[in-house]
DNA sequence: GAAATTCGCTAAACCGATTTAGCATCCCTG
DNA sequence: CAGGGATGCTAAATCGGTTTAGCGAATTTC
């Protein structure tokens, strides 16, 4: 028989339906002794329950939701995404939640997919990345009342649980290591100012510099794009006066900024040191090799996952959990400045 | 009213849900009149289908599945799945049909998510990407009887539809370009020799060698990371005789082998021309930029949606559809051989 | 102009699970 | 040994759609 039912393990089982649906989802209702026989019927028919049909009577489908608002071009070469990705399913496949993925251009788009999801019911939750300043799809998706979990920003006031790395921190441990190398012109090319973690980033350099002695700390936003990235290293390098250091905010932009300062006869590291603000196989693939800060992201995607489960559980759970720090990789970019 | 269903459409609209269910279908059943009364209703109740419930009653889940077999540390830096997504997403849209995607270590674990999506009705079909010679899955998906779709690849004998680029012209295009500059000695870093694409390329190779009248051919298989597109450039470099130029499988592997040269005081290009045969932002982040052959991934994954969508909805179809042949982006890399 | 066909719609069955109400039966209690 | 409460199970309702059988009225056919 293919695609056996519950009804034709209930009558193989000589019980009823009810009693067959009890056993398979181990509540009570039933005796150890019928239990076990209707599971190993089961097991023996090979029965898998049919996802639509178990949606429609438990009203949960099994299934959460991860929409990514950047246009394609620019996704692929960030590790990020994939290794997200990875954990994401290692946290949610434990529970055997499946996971929706989708792609749009802007956050529009966006959340116009949380309405669809939420009214058609096809996820039962959603999981936020790149979080903005002042984010509509927080609002949103309270209106919607559709759980979710916000990675790598806070959730509002308390509003929406959340799981976050130290961008503050993981920054100021790379200016930290900079100004003791003896930096005291570091520049940072910042990402696109609406993400909240720029902000944050940017704040952190701006504090720390008074305290390390900085003579200049300048952040430049970008869009993120190897062709800013790349401009505003020219920019910083044609001053008369040049930064000794620059921190990137993105692996490619790091890249980029390299090749840059190739071009322009600037040795890296002798006059001038590299850091990227996120690693993969980008930064070693490079010569020399750039020093960068790595972040789990696998790890991060796992605990994500989970505290979306919590929350779908109870909607009224609100987590913050903080993960592991990043940690900065020393490579070859990054050495005390030449002697000036 | 939150969530309103068709019954409440009817009720409204003074109609039995059957009725209502014909006119939102657009099928026969109900006059024009009635029709566009029932779908203004239904419009102006912001009115849903209940995926779950759509899915239970009419059998087909409007969803499709990609399930990826590579590990994830190796998944980040290829645009091809981002573009493949995207594009695959395009074409999937337009029907309203939405997309799982799955990560895996192995074909194997690969092949059980397609037996549970399969009992579980999670998907209506599935799309098959990296064929390998003797690929097991095609087999597989015969027995559940999951319409597919192979990407970059014929399904077999006859069996699963397809869409596949021509590797062999592609390889040709290059390996000629590359002797009417000059070059005698080219060799071809290649990518896993199980897969199907990686056969088709060593034997365009192969082929075309005694053509073109190049003295040494040798196709040297990898495993697809840089650690061995580096190990495989430094062996090619340290023989007496060196090759002019190297065709790498992979833009990773050829950006490695950059990286080789360069440490070997090779110089790309005037003592050895270097072409990736897939392009990426990879490649124009080098100096010299490298010489790669791009394909339309997008268009890729568009067509093959559109030839999934065939074949579920008549499982008979066997489409075999050729797409635009990749060309070939000449950068900084290549040049004529030195003369020597 | 009677018979056959088409049209527009309704009522009810159905998809495959979950969940609730209720009914015996057995055990414990006083 | 009657009353009360678990225990183990059944029957039926339910979720929100789709699909089929059938019915009366209008239209076509010969």
């Amino acid at each position: 028989m293919a695609r056996p039912t519950i009804s034709d393990i209930a009558d193989r089982a000589g019980v009823s339906k009810g009693a067959v649906s009890f056993a398979l989802n181990g509540r009570p209702g039933v005796s150890d002794a019928t239990r076990a026989r209707i599971l190993q019927i089961a097991e023996q028919m090979s029965w898998r329950p049919h996802s639509a049909a178990r949606a429609l009577g438990a009203s949960r489908v099994d299934s959460v939701g991860l929409v990514i608002a950047r246009p394609a071009r620019t996704l692929g070469v960030e590790p990020f995404f994939a290794h997200l990705l990875s954990g994401l399913q290692s946290g949610l496949s434990a529970h055997a939640i499946s996971l929706q993925l989708l792609i749009v251009e802007d956050t529009a788009a966006e959340i116009e997919v949380y309405r669809r999801w939420s009214s058609e019911h096809r996820v039962d939750g959603v999981i936020l990345v790149d979080l903005t300043v002042k984010d509509p799809r927080i609002e949103a998706l309270r209106e919607l009342e559709l759980p979710a979990v916000v990675i790598g920003g806070r959730g509002g006031k308390g509003a929406l649980a959340s799981v976050w790395a130290d961008d503050r921190d993981a920054m100021l441990s790379i200016v930290e290591y900079l100004a003791a190398l003896g930096h005291r012109r570091i520049a940072h090319v910042a990402g696109t100012p609406n993400f909240q973690h720029t902000q944050r980033r940017i704040r952190a350099v701006r504090d720390a510099a008074p305290r390390l002695g900085l003579i200049d700390a300048p952040s430049l936003t970008t869009d993120f794009s190897d062709a800013e990235g790349a401009a505003t290293t020219r920019k910083l390098l044609s001053q008369a006066v040049r930064p000794t250091a620059i921190v990137y905010d993105s692996d490619v932009m790091a890249v980029a900024g390299l090749g840059v300062a190739m071009e322009m006869g600037v040795s890296v590291p002798g006059d001038l040191s590299i850091v990227a603000f996120d690693d993969s196989i980008l930064t070693q693939l490079m010569h020399p090799a750039l020093t960068a800060l790595s972040r789990d992201t696998f790890e991060f995607g796992r605990q994500a996952a989970e505290v979306l489960l919590e929350v779908i559980a109870d909607p009224a759970t609100v987590v913050n959990k903080r993960t592991a720090d990043p940690v900065l990789t020393v490579r070859e970019s990054t050495a005390p400045p030449a002697s000036s």
